[in-house]
RNA sequence: UCCUCAGUAGCUCAGUUGGUUAGAGCGGCGGACUGUUAAUCCGUAGGUCGUAGGUUCAAGUCCUACCUGAGGAGCCA
C-alpha cells in the first residue's frame, strides 16, 4: 500500500478508510493501555495523531518509537476522540523503519535555541521552525518562476565562474586548479594563470547582471536566479557569503517602470506567501510571538501575517536621495545628535541608522530611494542630467535594509566608457559589455533581489543564516 | 575587520564582595496513572565551569591571550 502524506491524511474526510502513513516521531506519550505518537513527515507543519494499544504492539516495540526515529503505521483514520486534532489514525501495524537513540539524538521534545539548531543544521529539517521556512522558502521560489514567466521573462543562467572582477560588487573567491603547493610564474615572478584550467583568472561570480544585460539586448525581458559569492568578511545577520539573488533585466525599461516592476514583484511573492503558505505563516506568527514576549510593547515587531498583508496594501513611497538628505537633516534625532553619524547636507553616504529611521520611524513603509550621487554607486548607472546623480534605486524594508538594488544603466558608449576610465575599471577587458552599447543600444534597467533578504521578511527570522538550509559565513562551510 | 556582550549538565539558565561537597527547570531513564496534547505526579543518573597561561593560602568568580557564538557597525543583496 502507498504511503498517503500526512497533509493529505489531514485534510481527509475519508473516515473508517485504512491508510499507510511513514515518517518521523516527534513525540510519544501514554499509559499501560494506549500510547499516542505524534509523526511527521515534512509534507505539513501539523503533526498526525497515531493511536497504538500498547496490548497489540506490546511495550517492547513501542520502547522503540522514541523522538526521531522513523516509522511506517497502516491504520484505520478515525475522528479523534481528543481535543487537539479532528482526526487521529488507529493504528493496526507498526514498523519501527530506523531506530534513535535518544541518548544521542540531539532534537528533544521541547524548545530549542536559533543558534543551537544552526549547530546541528544537519537535522534541523526535522524542527518545526525550519521545514516550515523550507516549504515557504520553496514556494517562493516556485513563485519567482511563476511571476516572470507570466509576463514572459526569459530565464537566463548566467556563468557561475567568470573571468572579469570588474563587477566592484565585492571581494570574489579565486576558483583555480593551480597546485597551491607548487604555483607557476612567469618571468615577472608573478602567478602564471596561462597555466591555470582557463588560462586566465578566474572567480566565483558575484553578480550575473552584465551577462544579463547581454542577454536582454536580444530577448528584451529576462531574468537570473542564481547562487552568488561574495568573499567579503562580514559577519552580521543579513550577510552570507553564498547566497540567491534574482536579476531581472528589462530592454525598454526606464528608471520608473524598473521600480513599479520591484514594487509589483515583492507584493506578488507575498500575496503568493500569504496564499499558499498560511499554515506555516501562522506557525511562524507564533513562533515570532513567543520569541518576543519578553519584549517591551514598542519593541515588538507587528504581527507577520498583518505585517505582509501592510506592504501588500501600501504604496512603497519613492523619493530621491536629496529628499531624503532633506527630511533627515531636519530629522529629531539628527538636530538632537542622536546619530552617530550626523547629516550635514548633499554628498553623505547614507548609513543603516539613517535608512532605518525612513523606513521605521518616518514613514512606515517601504522606501524606494532613487538618484543617488554617481560617487557611491556602480560604474554602470546612468548619469542624469544634472551630472551628479546617477539613476539609481535602493528598496528599503523594515528591519532588513536594502532588499532590492538596481538602476537604469548607461546605454550611451561614450558616457559609459568615461565613468570606467574615472572609477578605473579596465576597459579593454570589457570589450564585450561595451558592445552593447556600440550595436543598437537601447535604454535598459534592471535589479537584484537578495532572496534569503526576502525570506527574512517573508518568515519574519532575524538571522539570515537561518533561512538557507546550510550557510556559509567567514569561518564557517559546515555541512 | 571594528565595538559590545556571552561561553557552567544533553538543552535553557542561576551561581553574592574570590571561601567547604557547583544548583534549578526542561530533556533522558525507572515507576504511578483507562485518551494524552510541550501530558501530569513520584524517584533517579548526569559537570575537566570554552582552551591555555597567570594572580592568590584559596578561582566558575579576578587578569592576559586565543577559540566559539550573539548583537551592532562597515561592505552590500
Amino acid at each position: 500500500m502507498r504511503r498517503t502524506k500526512i497533509t493529505d491524511v489531514l485534510k481527509s474526510d475519508a473516515i473508517g478508510s485504512e491508510i499507510v502513513v511513514k515518517g518521523w516521531v516527534r513525540t510519544r506519550r501514554g499509559n499501560k493501555q494506549v500510547n499516542f505518537i505524534a509523526l511527521n513527515d515534512g509534507s505539513t507543519i501539523h503533526n498526525l495523531q497515531v493511536v497504538a494499544d500498547v496490548e497489540v504492539f506490546g511495550e517492547e516495540l513501542l520502547r522503540r518509537v522514541t523522538t526521531g526515529a522513523s516509522i511506517a503505521v497502516r491504520g484505520e483514520l478515525a475522528p479523534s476522540q481528543g481535543t487537539g486534532q479532528n482526526v487521529e489514525l488507529l493504528a493496526r501495524t507498526l514498523e519501527v523503519i530506523g531506530d534513535c537513540d535518544v541518548n544521542e539524538y540531539p532534537l528533544q521534545p521541547k524548545k530549542h535555541s536559533l543558534e543551537f539548531l544552526r549547530e546541528i543544521a544537519h537535522l534541523r529539517f526535522r524542527t518545526n521552525t525550519f521545514s516550515a521556512i523550507a516549504r515557504v522558502r520553496h514556494a517562493m521560489i516556485f513563485a519567482v518562476h511563476s511571476f516572470f514567466s507570466s509576463k514572459g521573462f526569459v530565464n537566463i543562467h548566467t556563468p557561475i565562474i567568470t573571468a572579469s572582477d570588474a563587477e566592484g560588487a565585492g571581494e570574489m573567491f579565486q576558483v583555480t586548479t593551480l597546485d597551491l603547493e607548487n604555483i607557476p610564474r612567469n618571468e615577472e615572478g608573478k602567478i602564471d594563470f596561462k597555466e591555470d584550467f582557463f588560462g586566465k583568472a578566474t572567480n566565483l561570480t558575484v553578480s550575473g547582471q552584465l551577462e544579463g544585460e547581454l542577454a536582454a539586448m536580444g530577448l528584451a525581458d529576462i531574468y537570473t536566479f542564481g547562487p552568488t559569492f561574495r568573499a567579503e568578511n562580514s559577519n552580521t545577520s543579513r550577510h552570507l557569503a553564498e547566497f540567491w539573488m534574482i536579476e531581472p533585466e528589462m530592454a525598454f525599461y526606464d528608471l520608473n517602470d524598473n521600480m513599479d516592476l520591484a514594487e509589483e514583484f515583492l507584493k506578488y511573492l507575498i500575496q503568493y506567501a500569504l496564499d499558499n503558505c498560511s499554515d506555516d505563516l501562522q506557525f511562524l506568527s507564533s513562533r515570532l510571538e513567543e520569541e518576543e514576549k519578553n519584549k517591551k510593547a514598542d519593541e515588538r515587531s507587528m504581527e507577520l501575517i498583518e505585517k505582509l498583508k501592510f506592504v501588500l496594501n501600501n504604496e512603497f513611497i519613492r523619493l530621491t536621495y536629496s529628499e531624503a538628505i532633506e527630511i533627515l537633516k531636519e530629522s529629531k534625532p539628527n538636530k538632537k545628535g542622536q546619530f552617530k553619524y550626523q547629516i550635514e547636507g548633499y554628498g553623505a553616504d547614507l548609513q543603516s541608522e539613517h535608512e532605518r529611521y525612513l523606513v521605521e520611524k518616518h514613514f512606515k513603509k517601504p522606501v524606494i530611494l532613487t538618484d543617488y550621487p554617481k560617487e557611491i554607486k556602480a560604474f554602470y548607472m546612468k548619469l542624469n542630467d544634472d551630472n551628479k546623480t546617477v539613476r539609481a534605486m535602493d528598496v528599503l524594508f523594515p528591519q532588513i535594509g536594502e532588499i532590492i538594488g538596481g538602476s537604469q544603466r548607461e546605454e550611451n558608449y561614450d558616457k559609459l566608457v568615461a565613468r570606467m576610465q574615472e572609477m578605473h575599471i579596465p576597459v579593454e577587458e570589457m570589450w564585450w559589455y561595451l558592445d552593447t552599447r556600440k550595436f543598437g543600444a537601447v535604454p535598459h534597467s534592471g535589479f537584484g533581489l537578495g532572496f534569503e533578504r526576502l525570506l527574512l521578511f517573508v518568515t519574519g527570522m532575524g538571522n539570515i543564516r537561518d533561512v538557507i538550509p546550510f550557510p556559509r559565513t567567514p569561518k564557517n562551510a559546515e555541512f
